[in-house]
DNA sequence: AGCACGCCGACT
DNA sequence: GTCGGCGTGCTC
């Protein structure tokens, strides 16, 4: 008898289940099968076949061991390649590799549906580069050399990495090769897949959740036998794509969060593209004009030679000037109508629309208020399901819940105290919007949040709006920060940033300093003088006169010291486990006991890992679902991953829990 | 993660 | 009586 080790898409034995392997098939490994499990037909992944009974790593019992149904479809298989890819990813992660494949492939189908890839023009010669572009551009060229490299271009905004990007792209495809060139956000694609086509005269694939799942479907197939070098635009998920010929993979933004999964396995993209890139012996290039502290570091140790940067803005643009706005000032004398905004900022805003030019205010919060609280008796409103404050929305005239469905109408008056003076805490873009509006009536102030641009389509409708000049003031979250070209811009307006320094959380620092000179880089980038005001009650923080300073080696000068002291990241790794349950009881009682667990093993075995925990996440309850964490922190990376596969090998729950690994977390919740 | 079984309360 | 809520146990 035959058999053979399956990848199923379920949890049950880490996803890993024996199967007989009936002669009448012809299997080879990476096939996708449909396998019994219980009284259901699940999808499976073919990992290891051929086997004897004595080569199952498993303890079940011969007679027990079912044979595989039939094939899932024969239409698409994964390579060795990926099998590895996956099975080195579901290791790293602790996650089981059947619902890690399953995950990442689309949904499987049985008619093949049309693709249309977006044809590039190519009727553009690349415009000639700067004499640092080129520079730069030569080196990475010559190191090129078909085996596995990674590359840093750190550029300042406004550099023109893109350029140095295209003419690597240009040459792997003239190599006959395919790029793969990840973006942390689909908001940036409409823009680059204009950039692309008109320079690149190849196909062009946008991978994305605007994608369907039949596309998706036809994408892989097509990708996978593609004999023509083509070019894949995509977000982290891409990275699964199993692209034909691929010679080069490029991380632009390298350090935004959004290439961290947090559902499901919470891999990072950027880093299994640097996995993808020594697998496949390609070069990896990571872009960022704010590198993460990690991947700068490992630049600064490592691999020195292969760090290139570009201090100087093209088009004989300057960076802008950063001014601080102090919103402690002269409280009193202070105009409420035009709150949170001060009379120098409305000043300011004045003057850059009287020259025609557009302002971008960003602010780091969605709605009207952040909460509303009685000035009676400080009752504040909370959300039945979640352990947080209700937003208020006022065009919705309703509060509402960021974590759940939960939402109310905007009460009128305290529930325990019948006061009917209810204050307004907190502001965000709507609040920004409608301020702006009153004192703007002849402008037009558009918003863009997830609130307000609610799908892909309407995304491109307003950034086309606002390109062509339709729109006078762009108030908007994260989504605005992030790559945009916007010709016309030179004052940006920040606001709300002092909350993301007060996190509690190793990368705080980073976070602010990422996001403000990621914002700031949208101000004049076509060669006029451009201002940024950033308004805080704290300006003496260090990290906003790094930002004022355009200088990133001073943060991280000061950054790597307190990662230092702190032992934090790059000098350990981190992982976070999470304990959730419907009941408080069950997740408190159950982290107990999985802390004095932990605390055996570790005395026994892995003296150098600190555990700490339990407490409760950030936020306790979320949709009715309580989360307590333990963070596990150590320099040695195997002792680290050791500890973690004895938890689950070893520790069984006493309650029904759920319980979750994060290994490299970004965000610690 | 599903799915079934089995126990219990509440409703025609 | 029996419908359905959810706790528990099992699946190659």
């Amino acid at each position: 008898m035959k058999y053979c080790h399956v990848a199923v898409n379920s949890p049950f034995n880490d996803s890993l289940l024996s199967y007989v392997q009936e002669d009448k098939w012809n299997f080879t490994e990476g096939d996708l099968v449909k396998v019994p499990l219980g009284k259901r037909m699940i999808e499976g992944c073919l990992l290891k076949i051929n086997l004897s009974f004595s080569q199952l790593d498993d303890s079940i019992s011969e007679e027990k061991i079912k044979p595989i149904e039939d094939y899932l479809t024969e239409d698409l298989k994964l390579s060795q390649e990926e099998i590895l890819f996956y099975q080195w990813i579901a290791g790293y992660y602790h996650y089981p590799v059947g619902k890690l494949i399953f995950d990442c492939l689309p949904k499987i189908l049985k008619k093949p549906h049309k693709l249309l890839p977006v044809k590039g023009i190519g009727d553009i010669t690349l415009p000639i580069m700067t004499p640092d572009q080129e520079a730069v551009w030569l080196k990475i060229k010559n190191e090129i050399d078909g085996s596995f490299k990674k590359f840093l271009l750190h550029g300042v905004t406004g550099s023109g990495k893109t350029i140095i990007y295209l003419n690597l792209i240009q040459e792997m495809l003239s190599q006959n090769k395919s790029v793969l060139f990840l973006l942390p956000e689909i908001n940036l694609t409409p823009q680059f897949i204009h950039t692309f086509s008109e320079y690149l005269k190849v196909d062009i694939y946008p991978y994305n959740s605007s994608i369907s799942n039949s596309k998706k479907y036809e994408m892989w197939r097509t990708l996978k036998n593609k004999n023509e070098p083509c070019v894949v635009i995509g977000v982290r998920s891409s990275i699964f794509l199993p692209i034909n010929n691929l010679g080069l993979i490029i991380v632009d933004e390298e350090h935004d969060h959004s290439f961290k999964q947090e559902d499901r396995c919470p891999y990072n993209a950027r880093d299994l593209a640097i996995k993808k890139a020594s697998l496949l012996s390609i070069p990896v290039i990571l872009g960022s004009a704010t590198p993460s502290v990690e991947t700068y570091y490992n630049f600064q140790t490592k691999d020195e030679k292969n760090y290139f940067s570009l201090k100087e803005r093209v088009n004989q643009s300057k960076l802008p000037l950063i001014d601080l706005v102090d919103l402690r000032k002269d409280k009193s004398r202070e105009n409420q109508e035009i709150w949170p905004f001060k009379e120098h900022s409305i000043k300011k805003i004045t003057e850059a629309l009287s020259k025609n030019e557009q302002v971008v205010v960003f602010v780091n919060r969605l709605g009207y208020a952040n909460y509303l609280q009685c000035s009676a008796c400080g009752y504040q409103f909370f959300c039945p399901n979640c352990t947080i404050n209700l937003k208020y929305f006022h065009k919705k005239n309703e509060i509402q819940c960021q974590y759940c469905d939960y939402t109310d109408k905007k009460p009128e008056i305290c529930p325990q105290c019948s006061n009917l003076n209810i204050l307004q805490i907190g502001f965000g873009t709507e609040k920004l919007q409608q301020v702006l509006k009153k004192v703007f009536p002849s402008k037009t102030i558009g918003r863009f949040d997830r609130d307000d641009v609610t799908t892909f389509k309407k995304l491109e409708q307003r950034l086309d709006d606002f390109h062509r000049g339709k729109i006078d003031i762009l108030v908007g979250t994260q989504m605005l920060s992030k790559g945009h070209n916007f010709k016309n811009v030179n004052l940006v307006l920040i606001f709300g940033v002092d909350l993301q320094l007060n996190f509690p959380d190793f990368r705080s620092n980073e976070r602010a300093y990422q996001l403000l000179t990621q914002i700031s880089g949208r101000s004049g980038r076509f060669g006029k003088d451009s201002e940024v005001l950033i308004h805080t009650l704290a300006p003496e923080n260090r990290v906003y006169q790094y930002v004022k300073d355009h200088d990133f080696n001073l943060f991280y000068e000061d950054e790597i010291k307190l990662r230092k002291m702190s032992k934090s990241p790059p000098y350990s790794k981190i992982a976070i486990i999470y304990v959730t349950s419907q009941k408080q009881n069950e997740v408190i009682e159950e982290a107990e006991i999985m802390g004095e667990f932990l605390k055996n093993l570790g005395e026994k075995y892995f003296q150098d890992i600190v555990v700490l925990g339990p407490r409760t996440a950030l936020i306790e309850k979320k949709v009715n679902k309580y989360t307590w964490v333990f963070m596990l922190r150590g320099e040695n990376v195997n002792n680290l991953h050791n500890l973690l596969s004895t938890l689950q090998k070893q520790y069984v729950p006493t309650k029904r829990v759920g319980i979750k690994i994060d290994v490299d977390p970004y965000q610690i919740q």
